[in-house]
DNA sequence: GGGTTTCCCATGGTATCCCATTGTATCCCG
DNA sequence: CGGGATACAATGGGATACCATGGGAAACCC
C-alpha cells in the first residue's frame, strides 16, 4: 500500500481522466469506487489524491496533532478557532471512479492544474500528486538537486 | 537475505527479463510474486532493485532520518518540503513476477539503462543493481582499484 | 432541451499466461 | 564411481487478457 511512479495520463475533451491501475490497486480493496483530491497547502497549482482512509485518517491526526485531545470537541462547537482539517475537507472532493478505471475531473481542479490535454500522477508513497506536466518537469529537476545535495550531506563520510 | 554476485541476463524483444534464481531466493518467502526496481539517487544510468518490504524498510529509515520523529504529519502536509522518500517513490515501480521468475521491464528503465540485449544484475548485499553491461565493466574496473586502495589503507599494521 | 454526465462498446498496444526447448546441475542406482 | 534419468534454470514464442484511450448513445438535471 505506497503509491509509486509517475505517469503521465491524458485528459481527454470529456473531461476524463484515468486513474492508473498502478494507483487503482494500492486503494483499500473495500473501496475502490471512489478517492479524494484535494487542493495543495502550500502549492498553488498543485493537486493531491488519496483513498478516502488515507485522507481521514491524516484528517485524525491533523487534529489530534495539531489540537491535542480535546481538540475535536473545541473544533466542533468554536467556529472561530481555526481548523485545518476542516481548511483541508472544504477543499476536497471526493470522486467516483468509473467501472473501466476513469473518473471525471472536477472542473476546479482542472483550473488550480492549468491542464490542457495531460496530467502527471506521481506516487508519493502515502498519497499522490497531480501535476501540470511542465511544472512537474521544472519541480523533478529540482527535486532531483535537492536529493543530490541530501545524500552528499549524509553523515558516514564520502569515502 | 543478502544479494550477491553479478549475472548477465537477456532482455529479450518482449522486454523480459530474468530475475536469476539466486535472486528469487533473496526476496521475502511470503511475498516473492513483486519487487521493486526504483532509479539511483545518484547514478543517472544506474537502476536499483529491492523486495518491496526492503524499499520501504528504506523508505521509512529515510525519513526517520531526514524528518526527526515529528515530520510525518508535515511531511504529509507540506508539498513544499522536501521529502526524499517521496522522491524516490515517484521514481520507482513495483513489478511482478511471472511464474517463471520474469518480469517485462518498464520501458522507462530500459531508457536509462540503454539497455539493448542484455542487463548485468549485481548484488549489492541488501539491494542490487541493474546495469547496463558495458557500464558495468567501465565500473567495476574503477571499483577494482578502489578496494585495492582501501583494503591497504587498512590499519592494523602493515603485518 | 441543451449541455453535461454516465454507461457501454470499440480498438491498439502491451503484458501475462502457457507451452516448448536447451543446457546444466543434481540425483539415483547398481 | 559411471551413466543415464531427473529436476531446474534460462530463453523463445504463440495466444490471450488487460490497460489506456476514443467515441456513441442513453440518462440526467436545472
Amino acid at each position: 500500500m505506497a503509491f509509486r511512479s509517475e505517469i503521465l495520463i491524458k485528459l481527454d475533451k470529456k473531461g476524463r481522466v484515468l486513474l492508473p491501475a498502478a494507483f487503482r490497486d494500492e486503494l483499500p480493496a473495500d473501496d475502490r469506487g471512489a478517492f479524494v483530491l484535494y487542493h495543495s497547502p502550500t502549492i498553488p497549482g498543485l493537486v493531491n489524491g488519496n483513498s478516502r482512509a488515507g485522507f481521514d485518517a491524516m484528517l485524525d491526526r491533523l487534529r489530534a496533532e495539531a489540537l491535542g485531545p480535546k481538540g475535536s470537541l473545541k473544533v466542533a462547537l468554536d467556529d472561530e478557532a481555526f481548523d485545518p482539517a476542516g481548511y483541508l475537507s472544504a477543499g476536497a472532493r471526493t470522486v467516483s471512479l468509473e467501472p473501466d478505471g476513469r473518473f471525471t475531473m472536477p472542473a476546479e481542479f482542472v483550473q488550480t492544474l492549468d491542464a490542457t490535454d495531460g496530467v502527471m500522477l506521481v506516487g508519493k508513497v502515502e498519497k499522490f500528486q497531480l501535476w501540470n506536466p511542465a511544472r512537474w518537469q521544472a519541480r523533478r529537476d529540482a527535486e532531483r538537486e535537492k536529493m543530490a545535495a541530501f545524500v552528499r550531506g549524509l553523515s558516514g563520510g564520502d569515502a
